[in-house]
DNA sequence: GTCTATAATTTGATAGAC
DNA sequence: GTCTATCAAATTATAGAC
């Protein structure tokens, strides 16, 4: 558990972050991530002993990194259209500016091959969103969670498309088409 | 260009999408489909020289029978709500009750190892997409063409992030959430 | 913690017989 | 058009020295 940016397991997590996002679960092996670190593939596995061991570790750090980065829902002095917004424009500036997948979107894709603790991390990854987004909406529209948990999964479910959509066709511009009734709705 | 539905080219198809769904461009060998064929590897590599060619043709053969199963958007003997339930729940029985990914998303999260042919065939399928659609919302809304594709980009990308969580989460019920605004607005 | 070495398997692809 | 046979390279993973 130490927070050195600079150990091996963290260059690790990096270099397979980095190889997931361009093509998914089988888009690398464990010789291109010890190239990219500069140690020898067995190194590798010393540290992460399978790749699912690997990519489960990658998600799990990806999920922690996403909810220490996102802000209390229910802190009252934080305007919800402001934490909102703060939310799609996380996801635009990885999408539209670095022109990235998220790890998640891609990993979901290759949902049926991935081995089972793969796949759990995952969904921890989707249900915390899921819950953030309804704590939100529940505040911004004074609605019922249930209601809210609605709006929750159109606005992800509208974001990952419109990531799927600039990917698919290279056409950045997909994003905000996708994307311009919430910033309507909810101010820039 | 034969029509017939049970030579090696046609078997030799369907088993690659039936792969390609489950994990995309990496997630199946020549010999994989040569097994599900009855054949072996090198007979599919007769048919399809390399896995790139191969691809390349199961995507055009989707983006091909998606255009003739889609009625003419400017037929004004059918109805524009009827046109758009259509293609959502044509794009729903593939994802909640076959509860598979449809190739385009996959591949499209798969985009940055595709082959050329293959991203090319990727983009066709996504602007003819964008194209039909956007005639349906012209007619519908009553709104000239550039309002109409940012309708298209919309509901396409809802559709698409749509799958993605309930391949994510496991929870089909997902699905009708992120679509139900637009399933208000024009109709069950 | 990193290395060399290697096992056991799989990969995309080709040559040439039938 | 399909086969056998094969290639060169890459794959995940392990054993054991330093």
């Amino acid at each position: 558990m130490t927070a050195d940016k600079n150990d091996t397991k963290t260059k690790i997590l990096d270099a397979a972050e980095g190889f997931i996002v361009q093509g998914g679960y089988n888009a690398f092996s464990f010789r291109d991530i010890a190239e990219a670190v500069g140690i020898k593939s067995a190194s590798v596995h010393y540290h992460y002993p399978t790749k699912g061991d690997l990519v489960a570790a990658v998600m799990a750090r990806y999920t922690e990194l996403f909810a220490q980065l996102l802000p209390n829902p229910n802190d009252e002095s934080l305007d919800p259209k402001t934490l909102l917004n703060g939310f799609i424009n996380g996801f635009k500036t990885k999408i539209v500016d670095q022109r990235n997948m998220s790890i998640c979107t891609v990993l979901a894709a290759d949902r049926r091959l991935l081995p089972e603790e793969v796949c759990n991390e995952l969904s921890v990854f989707y249900q915390q969103k899921l819950i953030w987004l309804s704590k939100v909406f529940v505040r911004l529209n004074q609605t019922d969670e249930d209601t809210a948990f609605v709006s929750a999964s159109q606005l992800l479910a509208c974001l990952h498309g419109a990531s799927i959509l600039v990917q698919g066709t290279n056409q950045p511009v997909l994003f905000d088409h996708a994307l311009s009734d919430w910033r309507e709705c909810y101010g820039k």
